[in-house]
DNA sequence: CATTTTTACCTAACGGCGTTAGCAAAGGTA
DNA sequence: TACCTTTGCTAACGCCGTTAGGTAAAAATG
């Protein structure tokens, strides 16, 4: 597949559409995939319904993917691209850090509430293993952009650096937290104006506490 | 099935005796998928492992539970049955408000961790949509055990409900969150003393800004 | 006792799943 | 033309949850 035709020279051309062929049929797999999840959910996400809704036979997708977990693993790469996006024009908006503290919050429950289906494969909640397993660089891109808004609120204060850590990771947290338990409807509170509310107070004390 | 046989008189020493078969029987398949699931992960617990460990055929599982997400459901409560039932000594235990709190996210934390299988069933980690779907009123056991505290350290304050309410849940997320973060594997700190380190930091921090 | 109802339990199937082996047709090369 | 490579398919394997339908034992009835 895709290899140089033996010792053969290869006409380029060729080649080159084939690579396009090959991952325009890669995208095009990956798009129906999270169509599908986005209609029906990840439990009803199958090979054999990607291979219909493509028109083509099942084996197919194996040329493409080594199995259905590599798909749903590119799936949540995706989400954390669409996440950092974002994460990087708060950064060019907001100088002060407190300002950026909050928006990247702001942007982290938005996405997460726009983008259930990608918030759930991303973190692993409701899902059939794919949080757990497999360990992603991607994880950390949350806490690195927040990692910097704290540290330039913090700088000018007396703390060294685990306690700074440890504030990182106690502020993903509780957004985290919050956001999973009202998306795994654990809370009671149904309003969602009300839960944001929640997120927001904290999110101000928090900073206030700096 | 155990219905009382028409409408003749029922002869309760054998009627009894059936019902405490079945409810044997019951628990048997409980304990037998609880062990599974230890032993292999929730992912690979099938109805037919079941059955296959408690020496009958398929079917026989399906005179005992509506399906395979009934007796998930029903492990789900039994987890929360466990945690309630150290949160209950604890409020016996620790008459000052702000040590039953930190007693409460202690145990809430040790429950999380000794106990992963159970702690990914009640909320949702990592499962195949055995989380979302149904509500239980067992979800709100620990918020109404912390509240409880939380009202207790709060009371002499000026604060309104509202508020109270939402640093309840403010407070639950921040564990929560933190237990996900840890348990799947987002984090990228390995060593669990750090990470206890930064709930019991957290708790602390939140207790005095109450 | 014999008879009839109820129960417990099983076999076998249905339709679905992820995954893979093996083959046929099409495309490019010489 | 003949030859390779690539593409895509059919068909299968071994799982899965769930259910229909049957059988033999047990219990209740006369």
């Amino acid at each position: 597949m895709l290899t140089p035709l033996g010792k053969n020279e290869i006409k380029m051309g060729i080649l080159e559409r084939r690579i396009r062929q090959k991952e325009n049929m890669r995208t095009t797999i990956l798009s129906v995939a999270l169509q599908q999840v986005k209609d029906e959910g990840w439990q009803s996400l199958s090979i054999r319904k990607i291979a219909d809704a493509i028109e083509y036979s099942v084996p197919v997708i194996y040329d493409h993917f080594e199995n259905k977990e590599a798909i749903l693993f590119e799936l949540s790469l995706d989400g954390f691209r669409l996440l950092e996006r974002t994460l990087e024009k708060n950064k060019k908006k907001y100088p002060d850090p407190a300002e950026l503290l909050k928006a990247h919050a702001e942007t982290y429950w938005n996405f997460a509430f726009k983008n259930p289906e990608y918030y759930q494969l991303m973190y692993g909640l409701g899902m059939p293993c794919c949080g757990a397993g497999k360990i992603k660089p991607e994880f950390n891109t949350f806490r690195k952009h927040i990692g910097e808004a704290i540290n330039g609120i913090v700088q000018n204060k007396k703390s060294n650096e685990d306690e700074t850590c440890f504030k990182i990771y106690a502020f993903w947290s509780v957004l985290h937290g919050l956001i999973s338990i009202v998306m795994m409807r654990c809370s009671d509170i149904d309003d969602s104006t009300m839960n944001k509310k929640i997120m927001d107070d904290t999110v101000e004390a928090f900073i206030k506490n700096l």
